[in-house]
RNA sequence: GGCCAGGUAGCUCAGUUGGUAGAGCAGCGGAUUGAAAAUCCGCGUGUCGGUGGUUCGAUUCCGCCCCUGGCCA
């Protein structure tokens, strides 16, 4: 019998929260965040992190769980999610995964290659090579060593470019293969995944939500907070953690690259290409069940699916 | 009131020696296997301010009008 997992997927300021954490009233559920930028401590702003109260009467796992000099991967997440997934599991207790990074749910959801690890050296390389002769030429080396793959991306897009090759260079197989393999191990097993989707149509209103959203986040020092992180010396622009939306474009800001108002409009614009691109993910979820976030029944719509699907009693009224 | 510079895509602007126009940004769609809040790919018809005139043909030239900014009164 596979165990429940409940996947509640959203794209960023559709309140999902809000949601996994009135579910704790009402279900023994554990919150386990599916969040790239949550993983990092010092960083509360600008990822609309729930305080350090609300964090103390709610535990949320994988939150504040790194150094943002430091990175992570889907690989690691996916190693992570699964050790609290099997632990909350042997209390007897429901994980609730909520979260808005799609490329990590998909990971867990239908495994990932047990690939070799991002290695800095090979990448310094790669980058200094690529600035030399630029990402075609990097692209039609791919294609010689692993054309399927290199038929699938475009040359210019050096980050993936990047790393099939220091997949090959590492391990001597194709990133391709790697992949094909990786499908047959899939990280999900023994479990059942329950997918909630949170949506607000239309879009105008999702835009509404995030231009509040962004407000409240520079009126709560947004800019104090980018400006902590950059007393850091080993801190960087190109630190994967400084490169997310709202402390790119503060950095920005902040090293005198740009004024205020442009700050924010990126900032802006950058979260909706976020949402969008979270959307499309969505949509190509399979057995997704979908709720309006706005809609004042939408909690005790998600709350009556999670009963029927778990068969789990509501403690709550 | 006079002079000058402008009024072209949601925004900033380019352009057409007269044959009805194109970039960046925004927006929209998509991809997504260890950076993923990342990275990349695709999508551009808009009374070219209004109105008369010249012309086979005007967004482009000319007249008048309206609006914006600047200078002079």
């Amino acid at each position: 019998m596979n165990k429940p997992v409940i996947c509640l997927m959203g794209a960023t300021a559709t309140g999902k929260t809000d949601i996994a954490i009135g579910l704790r009233a009402r279900f023994p559920v554990d919150i386990i965040s599916v969040d790239s930028a949550l993983v990092y401590r010092g960083m509360d702003i600008g990822t609309a992190k729930p305080s350090t109260e609300l964090l103390a009467e709610h535990p949320h796992q994988l939150v504040d769980i790194l150094d943002p000099e430091d990175s992570y991967s889907a690989g690691e997440f996916v190693v992570d999610a699964r050790a609290a997934i099997d632990r909350c599991h042997a209390e007897g207790r429901i994980p609730l995964l909520a979260g808005g990074t799609m490329m990590y749910f998909r990971a867990l959801t239908r495994g990932i290659a047990d690939l070799p690890a991002a290695n800095p050296a090979i990448r310094a390389r790669i980058d200094a090579d690529a600035s030399e002769r630029g990402w075609p030429a990097l692209h039609a080396q791919l294609a010689a060593v692993d054309p399927l793959l290199a038929g699938r991306i475009s040359e210019n897009d050096g980050q993936r470019i990047q790393r099939a090759l220091e997949v090959f260079e590492q391990s001597g197989i194709p990133l391709s293969e790697w992949q094909s393999r990786g499908a047959q191990e899939p990280a999900g097993e023994g479990l059942r995944f329950i997918k909630l989707g949170l949506l607000i149509e239309p879009r105008r209103r999702l835009h509404e939500r995030i231009a509040e959203r962004l407000k409240i986040m520079i009126n709560n020092g947004l800019e104090d907070e980018v400006k902590t992180l950059m007393t850091r010396d080993a801190l960087t622009p190109e630190h994967p953690s400084m490169r997310s939306v709202g402390y790119r474009q503060f950095w920005a800001y902040l090293a005198g690259r740009t004024d205020l108002k442009t700050a924010s409009d990126k900032a802006l614009f950058a979260t909706r290409q976020l949402a969008k691109r979270q959307i499309t993910w969505l949509r190509s979820e399979t057995s997704l069940q979908t709720f309006d976030a706005l809609e004042s029944g939408t909690f005790d719509a998600i709350s009556r699916t999670i009963a029927a699907e778990t068969g789990a009693n509501t403690t709550g009224p």
